[in-house]
DNA sequence: CCATATGATTCGGTACCCTAATCATATGGG
DNA sequence: CCCATATGATTAGGGTACCGAATCATATGG
């Protein structure tokens, strides 16, 4: 049998992915959120950043952040605040409604990951885990790259 | 500390399957091909196809298979044929071209499998694959479903 | 032979990302 | 001091990948 397409890891990470990404969506929507928002709740918990460092943190351009900032600003998680020292800045700073929404959509992946993983023995799961984050911080994606 | 978005599995798998992808794009470029065109090539290699019966397999409805045939078309890999028992139907063929085509891709999706998978060992590397198609299967996702 | 079902298609809309152009503010050299 | 240039945010427009609803042609059964 010639290799298969379908048998590929590439082709199964992408898939897999996406699936998840549309599972982890249906989880946040009760609460106002996309997937994208939540890698700048979790940044912001820390402390206050530009609208640029975020784009460069999270990895996406800063347009994308506006658009980011508008949807939470709307749910009422997030604040801009002009930066009195550099009147270009818009300092963003998560409100006590954000952090609690960023705790909330914590919960959402965790019952996601519980989800996925439900039928996988404890050692598969945290060989799996192992693997991703090996891969992931080789090829340098996620938040902190 | 309280538990974090990004690491739960839910995020890493959407941001991976995403990167993933754009690898994977990325290499089919060159052969006018995009990733989701593959499991169509795959799943003619066996025989013409509806194109209802094809969107069922894959999981996209049937506007999405329109689409992806006419560039598919587009690069001649594949060919619609009127059935003449049912004219409402078409019949999706691959051509010589679209065959060779999809070996193209099958080794494509192997050099980004390689490249993903290049830093990790040996048993790493089965036991990612293992657990993935687990979920995969489990969930019911990849084309046959 | 007509109502209804089915296969393909078209149309409009959503989510997510991008680049390039624009606007406001800062900053340093003349 | 003032202007050229740089920087932060924003807007406008475009691309990909998907969806649902409407449409059109053909089939099929009452």
């Amino acid at each position: 049998m010639t290799p298969q397409v379908t048998d590929s890891l590439a082709f199964l990470l992408s898939k897999l992915g996406q699936a998840t990404a549309e599972r982890f969506a249906d989880r946040l929507a009760p609460l106002g959120l996309r997937p994208r928002h939540c890698a700048v709740l979790q940044l912001l918990e820390t402390a206050p950043l530009g609208q640029l460092a975020l784009a460069r943190t999270i990895g996406v351009t800063p347009s994308v952040v506006v658009d980011m900032l508008d949807e939470l600003e709307g749910v009422g998680a997030v604040r801009r605040v002009r930066d009195t020292a550099d009147r270009r800045r818009q300092l963003v700073e998560l409100t006590d409604e954000g952090r609690e929404l960023s705790r909330s959509a914590a919960k959402a992946a965790a019952q996601v990951d519980a989800e996925l993983l439900g039928g996988l023995p404890a050692d598969q799961q945290s060989a799996l885990r192992l693997a991703l984050t090996a891969i992931a911080t080789t090829h340098d994606l996620l938040p902190r790259g």
